[in-house]
DNA sequence: ACAATTTATGCACACGTTTGCATAGAGAGG
DNA sequence: CCTCTCTATGCAAACGTGTGCATAAATTGT
């Protein structure tokens, strides 16, 4: 069923029916309330792609977002994020299209596509970071986009609009934690790769400890995936230190609870023998015993931020005003660390 | 850049550009590769609303896929499945437009609109099932679709194409292999809702009883929503239960180990004391000890032949053989039962 | 050298919308 | 009664592709 179908049948032209159908002050409101019954008496609906050739606009949002595997320590966190998202677009009435950032099979970044072939209205970023050649992609095309989630740290980062929540603050905030709590000799299990959302936590961790007079020491840091598996199996091989230390800092909660079971089998106390402090506050914190001490980032308020700006630009036809925050991540106390 | 001005600089008619750039063969090599060069050089990509317009495919998949929430037992099942699902999508070169069941605001089904504005070239069920009025808008749309993970249970079910695996073979493989280890009172923690996953995972908990001669007993099922909460609260709040049953299906992993996390405190051994299965083999079944004994569901080859077939059937009109296909799981057996 | 065939390119229309402009009809003011 | 304004509708072009058909150019066969 086509707008000209619908007209033949409504006895009108199709640009009276278009007009009807957008709400036109131009038409009568009676033969508009005519042409809406009609409409959805015969399921008429327009055609997106010949409506979008038009009037420029797709009604899309390209998501630019990583795979999310089990064994990464990012799923709960990512998961949700996701889902928040979908939520705040479709609010907005427009649809998602998802993409990795490399299409696996050529390799090739997918956002030329995204922008040139669909036409996205704007496109939202969860990705650690992106190249010259996406940079500079993006800016010929003047399309409205927002990085959430993860800071980019590149020459231009300060004309993009971002939404992230401040790494360097959590790691201090967790490290600040474990030295209220007592603690004086305090491990930090990061993630290798240089990740930005790491190294600032880590940062953080050195900070704390430096404002208390105490000399950050590189081999009470260590790099891993951040799993489960990396908290358990690292406690495991490394008992000697364990017993050694009295606080820990694990930048994932999965890996600190990992870590945990692992001290626990040791016949150590926690937080008694050592005190522990994750990061990310999923929902298993509040069940795991003990319950995790950890530090928690308002993901919800991140999305809502970050989409409310996106559609705004698209809305003005790229005028707002930019949106460069970095969100404040809040410590949760739990049994894991008491101050 | 469109076909047309590039054409302007070839010094050739669009149309030889259009043909030059799909490689028809009634172009000289010689002007193709000429235009190839030229479209290189000037960044030209076809937009793709012109082009489906024409060409009456979009290039793109709709996926029909449910929130995921962290407190929900099925995140770190359903957030791969989403992840493999974009990968076999990427891999074929379409796109994925993602979508809830209904939309939010409207509270309106999705779907009609995906194949009437959007015009998905075919769509990808994950969802319990479809109502009447979904149903009869597919089968207008003549559109290819495969419903994927879930079973339906509903008076056309015979008429799709579908792939899920067996939970009655699931629940069934789990009570075994309780049984095989000696259990002969085995409790079952399920999901409420009459959600068809788990209703079928409970009748094959029963046929295994039924088998080994055991009388199903109504008062050792429970019901709650599957998460590490539920095992754990469950646990807790009924020790004299657990005190003198020696057996506990749990039909998902993050209840199993809130269960056994439980149970631990309590003082009692697993598997001595009382021996566990889940369900789903998550990633965090291979470290949090005991190692958890589960049902395996091989998502990633249920995702390869959900894809395939529809972008087989997109492929070939809609002319392809059914697909049907009930995947087989298989028992997994670590540390918390074993036969 | 000429007709027949093959090869390569151009022309024009189609897809389903939206929208600027023209116009017919109704009503108002003189 | 005539002109002017206003309202409601129709007409036609446009968006950027793909494709059937016509045709010009090149090649082949005699």
């Amino acid at each position: 069923m086509t707008i000209k179908e619908l007209a033949k049948i409504a006895g009108l032209n199709h640009s009276t029916v278009s007009r009807s159908l957008n709400d036109s002050p131009l038409i009568s409101e009676e033969t508009k309330k005519r042409v809406r019954k009609l409409a959805e008496e015969y399921n008429f609906e327009p055609n997106a792609s010949a409506r979008s050739l038009i009037t420029k606009r797709t009604g899309t949002i390209g998501i630019i977002f990583p795979p999310l595997t089990d064994k990464h320590r990012s799923l709960q966190y990512l998961g949700s994020l996701m889902t928040s998202l979908r939520y705040a677009i479709e609010e907005a009435q427009y649809d998602s299209i998802i993409t990795f950032p490399k299409n696996p099979k050529t390799g090739r970044s997918n956002i030329r596509k995204l922008i040139q072939q669909r036409k996205v209205d704007g496109l939202l970023f969860v990705i650690q970071d992106i190249d010259n050649d996406d940079w500079s992609i993006l800016q010929k095309s003047q399309l409205p986009f927002v990085s959430l989630h993860f800071e980019w740290k590149n020459n231009f980062v300060d004309q993009i609009n971002y939404v992230y929540s401040d790494n360097f603050r959590g790691g201090y905030l967790a490290t600040r934690c474990l030295l209220d709590a007592g603690c004086r000799d305090i491990l930090c299990l990061t993630e290798y790769g240089g990740i930005l959302e790491f190294t600032e936590r880590l940062k953080g961790y050195k900070a704390a400890l430096t404002e208390e007079g105490i000399e950050p020491d590189e081999d009470r840091i260590f790099y891993g995936q951040c799993g489960f598996e990396f908290g358990y199996n690292f406690v495991k091989e490394h008992q000697d230190l364990i017993g050694k230390i009295d606080g820990l800092f694990a930048q994932a909660d999965m890996t600190a609870i990992g870590a945990i079971e692992a001290v626990k089998e040791m016949g150590l106390r926690v937080p008694d023998d050592i005190a522990v402090v994750g990061y990310d506050d999923i929902d298993l914190d509040n069940f795991f015993k003990p319950r995790l001490t950890t530090i928690h980032q308002p993901k919800e308020i991140h999305t809502e931020i970050a989409c409310r700006k996106l559609i705004e630009l698209i809305e003005n036809d790229g005028k707002a005003e930019k949106v460069q925050m970095v969100i404040e991540p809040n410590l949760i106390v739990r049994e894991s660390c008491v101050i």
